[in-house]
Parts: C-alpha cells; sequence; structure tokens
DNA sequence: GGAATAAAAGTTTTT
DNA sequence: CTTTTATTCC
C-alpha cells in the first residue's frame, strides 16, 4: 500500500514549516526529486506516480538529496522497515541513515529522540543474501548457506575443472580465474555464453563447449556443498522474483526503491528491479553516466540511458547540474576530459564556489620524485591547515602507490590505504574464517578442505577422505568423530575434531565461536608462518571484530560481502581521532570527496592502463579519470611521471619506459592547469637550516620534563 | 601413495 | 607475498 501525502495533522502545522525550511536549503532540481510523487501540497490523486531517475552530477549534493527523499518519505508517513535502500557499499548506507536521521531529527523536532533505523539499506549483494535466507525454504535453498568470495569460488572452479581433466588437455585451457571470470560475466549480463566469448574473452572461444561443460559442473558442485557466490546472490534473487507469485510477495514488501550510483548496476540488477515494481511506481534511481567505472564486472551504462523507458510509465528525470564540491577551474578541466566522452546524458557542472587558482599538472622525472613532490605538497597544505584526513592520493592500480608508501614511513605521516590487497585475502585471515565457515556449513568443501589441511600429516587426499565422507553422511558432524586420521596426525586430529565438535554444538552464544576457533588456530598459525607476531595482530583484531555482529552467520556474510577496506600494515587501524593521510585506488574513491586530492601516474599505460586498448574500455579509462579529478574540492594535483618502471613483466622483464601524459589531456586541455615541471630546472640557493631552530630544540628540551 | 619442503612464477579495477 | 609445480622424504 503506498503512503503517499498523508495529510499532515492538526498540531503539524510547525512541522510543515519544518519541512519547508528543510527543503528551502535544497536548489529547486533537487527539490522536485526530494518531493517527486509525496508533494504534500498536492492531493493524493494528483501525485506523480512514474518512476524517477535522478542524473547526479559529481558533487552535485547526490547523497543530500537521496538523504532528504528518504526523510522526506518517513516524515509523510512511509513506514522505514517497507523502503530498500540499495548502495554500493554498506559505508554508503550507513552515511545514508545518518544523513536521513539528520534530517529526519530536524524536521520532527525529535532532538532527544534517535532516528529510526533502515533495516533494508546496504547493498545489492548483501540484501538478496537476506531475502534468499529469509526465502530459502521456499526455493529449495539450504538455510545454512555460506557465501564464496572470489578466492573460493575460483578454488572451486579450478577444482572443478580438475575434476573433468580440464586441467590435463594437451591444448591450454583457460586458467580458473578466467573460467570464473568468463562465467560471472555471462551471469551478470545476461548474456549468451558465445557472445560472451566472442565479445570480452575471444581467445577462449575455442573452448565454448568445455566450458559450458564446466559450469554446468560449477553450479552442482555449489549446490551440492549448499554454497553460493557473489553472482548467484544476484542471480537467485532474480530467479526468485521471475516467479510472478513471489515477486509480488518480495516487491510487496516494499512501498520504495531507491538506488543509489545506478550507473554501476548490471543488467541482472536491472531485471530485479524491474521485477519487484513493473509499474515502477515507488521506484528511485539516482547515477552518473559519466561515472561509470564497473564495465568489467557487468556493469552497463545502458542501465541509466535506457531506465526511463523500462516500466509500464515513462520515468520522470531530473537533471543536477549545479555542483557544490569543487572550484570552477576544477570543474573545466573535468568537463573538458569527459566532453571527449562518446555517448552520455549530456550535462555541464557548473558552481559559483570562488575559484583557488588553477588545478595543477606537475611533470617530474620518475615515480621517487613524484612520491617526493606528493609528501612535500601534502605537507604543505597540512602548514596550511588542510588536516591529513581531508587530503587524498588516488591511483588507477593499488601497486602505483608503493613509491608513495615507502617515503610517507620515511617521513613519519600516518596513511590508511584503500582498494588493492585487502584484509581478506590474506592467508591468515581466510584461514581462520574458513573454521568458522566450516561449523557453520559442514558441506562447503573449500572451508573444509583449507581448514583440515592446516593439520600437520594431513594432506589433499586426506582431506577428501574425510570430506567424501562427511558428504555420504547424514549427520556430518558424526563423520569428524568417527574420521580415522593418518598415524601421523593422530593428537592434532583429535584436538581439532573436539574443536569442531564444539563449534557444531547447539545454542554456542557467539562470539564464543571465535574464541574457540582461535584457540585452535593459533597455534598453526605460530607454526606455519614465520612472521606469526603481525599475523596474530590481524586475527586478534578480527576476533575483536567478531562481537559487533550479532551472530556467526551474520559475521560471515557481512564480512564476505563487504570486508574491512583499509590494509594493516601496523598493528591496528589508526586510532579515530588521529589524523591520516587517505591513499585510495581511484576505483574505492567513488562517491567520496576531499579538499585536496593528488592523482599519480597520469600517465599513458596508467591511465589508461595498458591492457584496456578496445574501444569500450579507453571510454571507462576516460570516466575513471574523471572520477579521480572530480573528488577534489579545493585543490587538484595530476602527477606526470617521465619515466616509470615496469616490473615484472615475464615477456620482456623488467624495464622502464618513458610515457606521455595521458591521451585524455590533449595539449589544449592542458592550458587549462598551471603546469609545472619539479625539479625547477634552474639552481636553487644552497639549503640553509632556519635560525628557529635552536629556540625550538630549547622547547623540546623542557616539554621532556611536561 | 601421500605429505612436506623447496623453488618458481604471476599481480587492474571489486561485490 | 601468495599460489603453483617439482622434488624429496616417509
Amino acid at each position: 500500500m503506498q503512503r503517499l501525502a498523508t495529510p499532515l495533522p492538526p498540531a503539524a502545522g510547525s512541522q510543515a514549516e519544518r519541512l519547508a525550511e528543510a527543503l528551502a536549503i535544497l536548489n529547486e532540481a533537487q527539490r522536485s526529486a526530494v518531493l517527486h510523487g509525496v508533494d504534500a501540497a498536492l492531493g493524493p490523486a494528483q501525485q506523480d506516480a512514474r518512476p524517477l531517475l535522478v542524473i547526479a552530477g559529481a558533487g552535485s549534493g547526490k547523497t543530500s538529496t537521496l538523504a532528504h527523499r528518504v526523510a522526506h518519505l518517513i516524515a509523510g508517513g512511509a513506514d522505514p522497515q517497507r523502503l530498500l535502500l540499495l548502495t554500493f557499499s554498506r559505508r554508503a548506507a550507513q552515511e545514508m541513515e545518518r544523513r536521513a536521521g539528520q534530517v529526519l531529527q530536524r524536521v520532527l523536532g525529535l532532538a532527544s529522540q534517535s532516528p529510526p533505523a533502515l533495516p533494508w539499506a546496504g547493498t545489492f549483494h548483501g540484501i538478496g543474501a537476506r531475502l534468499l535466507r529469509a526465502y530459502a525454504a521456499q526455493i529449495g535453498l539450504g538455510e545454512n548457506f555460506t557465501i564464496h568470495d572470489r578466492g573460493d569460488a575460483e578454488d572451486l572452479m579450478g577444482l572443478v575443472r580438475h575434476d573433468l581433466g580440464l586441467s590435463s588437455s594437451t591444448r591450454r585451457f583457460p586458467q580458473k580465474g578466467t573460467c570464473l571470470s568468463i562465467y560471472s560475466r555471462t551471469v551478470n549480463t545476461c548474456a549468451p555464453l558465445d557472445e560472451v566469448l566472442k565479445e570480452a574473452f575471444p581467445w577462449c572461444a575455442e573452448w565454448e563447449a568445455e566450458l559450458k561443460r564446466l559450469f554446468g559442473a560449477y553450479v552442482e558442485a555449489k549446490q551440492q556443498q549448499q554454497v553460493l557466490d557473489y553472482d548467484d546472490l544476484l542471480l537467485y534473487w532474480s530467479a526468485m522474483v521471475a516467479e510472478p507469485a513471489l515477486a509480488e510477495e518480495v516487491g510487496g514488501r516494499f512501498d520504495h526503491v531507491l538506488v543509489d550510483e545506478y550507473q554501476d548496476t548490471n543488467l541482472l540488477q536491472a531485471a530485479i528491479l524491474r521485477a519487484m515494481k513493473p509499474d515502477g511506481r515507488g521506484l528511485t534511481v539516482v547515477g552518473d553516466d559519466a561515472q561509470s567505472i564497473y564495465s568489467f564486472r557487468g556493469a552497463t551504462v545502458r542501465n541509466i540511458l535506457d531506465f526511463p523507458h523500462q516500466f509500464g510509465q515513462p520515468a520522470r528525470i531530473v537533471t543536477l547540474e549545479r555542483n557544490y564540491r569543487s572550484t570552477q577551474p576544477i570543474l573545466d578541466v573535468s568537463n573538458a576530459l569527459i566532453a571527449g566522452a562518446a555517448e552520455r546524458h549530456a550535462k555541464t557542472l557548473w558552481t559559483d564556489k570562488p575559484s583557488a587558482g588553477r588545478p595543477q599538472l606537475v611533470l617530474v622525472p620518475d615515480e621517487a620524485q613524484q612520491a617526493c613532490w606528493v609528501a612535500d605538497r601534502v605537507l604543505a597544505h597540512r602548514e596550511g591547515g588542510l588536516a591529513l584526513k581531508s587530503q587524498a592520493v588516488l591511483f588507477r592500480t593499488s601497486s602505483h602507490s608503493a613509491a608513495l608508501e615507502l617515503e610517507l614511513a620515511r617521513r613519519n605521516i600516518p596513511y590508511v590505504k584503500y582498494g588493492g590487497l585487502k584484509f581478506l585475502e590474506a592467508a591468515h585471515v581466510k584461514d581462520l574464517l574458513a573454521v568458522l565457515r566450516f561449523a557453520q556449513n559442514p558441506r562447503g568443501r573449500m572451508a573444509g578442505f583449507r581448514v583440515t589441511q592446516m593439520i600437520p600429516g594431513i594432506g589433499p587426499v586426506s582431506s577428501a577422505r574425510l570430506l567424501d565422507a562427511m558428504d555420504q553422511a547424514g549427520d556430518p558432524g558424526a563423520a569428524v568423530r568417527d574420521f580415522v586420521p593418518p598415524a601421523a596426525a593422530q593428537v592434532e586430529w583429535a584436538r581439532f575434531a573436539a574443536t569442531y565438535a564444539a563449534l557444531r554444538a547447539p545454542g554456542l552464544p557467539w562470539p564464543a565461536d571465535m574464541e574457540l576457533a582461535l584457540d585452535w588456530y593459533l597455534p598453526h598459525l605460530e607454526r606455519l608462518h614465520d612472521d606469526a607476531a603481525v599475523r596474530r595482530g590481524d586475527v586478534e583484531q578480527l576476533a575483536r571484530l567478531a562481537a559487533g555482529y550479532g551472530s556467526r552467520e551474520r559475521f560471515l556474510t557481512e564480512l564476505t560481502l563487504d570486508p574491512p577496506e583499509a590494509t594493516s600494515d601496523r598493528p591496528g587501524p589508526p586510532l579515530l581521532d588521529e589524523d591520516y593521510l587517505i591513499l585510495s585506488t581511484i576505483h574505492s574513491a567513488k562517491g567520496q570527496e576531499w579538499k585536496s586530492v593528488h592523482v599519480l601516474n597520469v600517465v599513458d599505460g596508467c591511465i589508461p592502463a595498458d591492457v584496456a586498448q578496445g574501444a569500450r574500455e579507453l571510454e571507462e579509462e576516460r570516466r575513471l579519470l574523471y572520477v579521480a579529478m572530480t573528488r577534489a574540492r579545493d585543490h587538484l594535483h595530476l602527477l606526470v611521471p617521465q619515466r616509470f618502471y615496469v616490473t615484472q613483466q615475464a615477456a620482456r622483464g623488467d624495464r622502464h619506459l618513458y610515457a606521455g601524459r595521458t591521451r585524455f589531456i590533449p595539449a589544449a586541455d592542458a592550458q587549462r592547469f598551471e603546469q609545472q615541471t619539479w625539479p625547477p630546472p634552474p639552481e636553487r640557493a644552497p639549503h640553509v637550516p632556519p635560525p628557529a631552530a635552536t629556540i625550538d630544540l630549547l622547547s623540546r628540551m623542557r616539554a621532556a620534563w611536561r
């Protein structure tokens, strides 16, 4: 039941005023997006029931608009339980919850009361997992299914590939990672296999028949083990709502569905939305086609371009072009960059934010000098009043920050890095999680393999023997108890079996599971790794994290779908009140902003990456640079090292190459930047230490005893 | 036959 | 720095 424009109660005259007040800080376009279909000034019959598409340029107050809309819906009587909010990350979902809460508190005057939670805010994958678990019984899915991350999925694909004899072909068969990519792309683009092969993996096209067989066996293996991979969360969800009865039930749970970052959704996700809301009523999607950067995992700009005509009625389109983030010179270079793109919803960002000088295009000799320049500049900005946290260094590829990380460590500048190697991918973290997953789902062979082979004396063969026995047994726990290990493994096996039984015992209060798992695992960690001390810090960190989740199942699911993002070369994450610089891949920087942004390696070969050569890939690389540049509020620095090293290239060995400025900034556009070469060619004055040093020293002597 | 150990090779972006 | 492959050892 839609609850549109609930008439305001008599006492709410002041609430109406507060609503108007809240809306007054928005611009015209934002306001019409917020009020679409829920305008209190109109009667129920006059409400616009069309689906809503908000084209939101970078920095155009998208989050704010969405948060206001959510708040407005709830203030107008919508039930927060019946509001589905699909975001790109859990962090984004929490941010939305917080911002909507702020608006709500202002509007409803609930200063003391906490704002309503949004229980159905999360990523497509996270929400999918929850819905599938809720309807597991009805769709024949085991309720205790566990979720494979990319690594597990690859390993299972590798196993099946081997079992089918595809690894011993006389001719080279695609590697397991490639196989999974092909499979994943097929699922996410809703395209037939031969098309996917022709389009994206032409060198594997000859294996079509074998791949088909492999994928069939892969799907069977997953079902047998009651595991789902990332793609399954969308695939099963979409299959579920393809059933009319279930579509009505699942779609009917929600009065409003709002989707953020719509440009990075794929056809499967679009199909889910269509099935849940066939007439588009109550559906809002927000996005910017110019910022679509996830086509490598099946996202398509077509979704946002075609959205207007996907539903029973054409969509209302609202475009937000006014930018509240950046200075006009930064927008000028960004607009010039994206103007070169082939196809897009035309829009030009503008602002009246006073300009603070032009963005910089800095030529440096090599990556080491680049790191120096950036570190200098970061410290200079800090002296100028910019906290480290309000500055970011962005790069195309995780490894591009290596030289900078060295320099930052040398200068003792704290930083947190997003993207790249994940906490979750570290072997010891996977080990510990595998113990819990194996307890959660005894049929999950990948976890089982990993865990049992840690026991000295048990290798692949014994492990398989155990897992087969568990498969056959009605009660997998009994199979573990009765298993006869190789003689060499006797003692350690007994220790494991005891732990496993304890973990499987009903009524074990989470996070006691974590304690048990850790007790069992720590001796193995010490034995298996030389750098055990650092790793122990990581797993203990993980154990502390566990308490924050409601149950073992929630912990495993949410950690797999939305792992903590920062890396941990230090014992723990920096304290919250500590200041630190942000390092991030451009992909992980999506939706964020900083006062100052450095972009590393703005050269051909990095942006665009040398692996991206097709026309469509190149377009995406352009958008990637656009995303990077539009993260900046006041200061933007693009770094162009003239020479950089390409390491570990099997074919040609290490080498360095002389790269040019990225093709996306032709000479004409480069004029818009303040161009700088560093170090400056002319001789510099000899370095003289500042005379204030002695005073500084004296005060430090005194400070030492305070 | 099966497990442990040593040597070798491969790294875009991520739910 | 992890994963794969080859070799040695039980």
